[in-house]
DNA sequence: TCATTGATTTCGAAACCCGATATCGGAATC
DNA sequence: GATTCCGATATCGGGTTTCGAAATCAATGA
């Protein structure tokens, strides 16, 4: 009940945070599921994943397959668009903060 | 493009603006559509009076008609329980912006 | 070859977004 | 009281997105 009403308000930032990471370090779809677990948020395979496709196909991100451990791994790093992107959110991200803080 | 882009990022941040002045003192869809203008962000009608509706539903708001220079509006102001989403959504965005400050 | 395992993909039903357009209801004019 | 005006709100349908459960994938080890 109460999820969904959080979710609506919380998928941008999910987004946001999926930028921010892809910015760092190239990041891996089970990986981003677990970091979100630890900042909050519960989001799950078929729904992140679609995510990620979506980004890259917006020119986002860029997908580069490795093999680690025995496993395929996608990993996804931030294009100079993503980032572009991802600035323009944390303007946005600050002004709201500033504006809500109390 | 880069549009759509965007919305999807900051639709949330929209609903917290929603949720913020609601809580200061009650809103009416023109004045709001006006507000987010003025932080940036591009809203039509046919998209935030639904989010209204969804979020009177939901417990967020209530609503109250009004007679203002002959014209009937529509004020909706957050009800508690709004008022603890709009917590929980400080908080995150604090969270947020805290991580990806620089 | 077959089971295992971590990671990714698919699936259909439900919900949602969008903005152009239509509608509402009170006020003013005649 | 009929008509027009106007700010504000509601509707529409087509296209997209969301969800988690379940299926799939690819490589390794038994």
């Amino acid at each position: 009940m109460e999820e969904k009403v959080l979710r609506k308000l919380f998928l941008g930032f999910i987004h946001i945070h999926v930028l921010h990471h892809a910015r760092e370090h190239p990041i891996f779809g089970a990986w981003m599921v677990e970091e979100l677990r630890e900042h909050g948020y519960k989001i799950s395979p078929g729904t992140l994943y679609p995510i990620l496709h979506t980004m890259e196909h917006d020119g986002l991100l860029t997908r580069e397959d490795r093999l680690v451990e025995g496993k395929i791994r996608k990993y996804y790093a931030a294009t100079e668009k993503g980032t572009d992107i991802l600035v323009e959110a944390r303007k946005k991200a600050y002004e709201l903060f500033k504006e809500i803080k109390d």
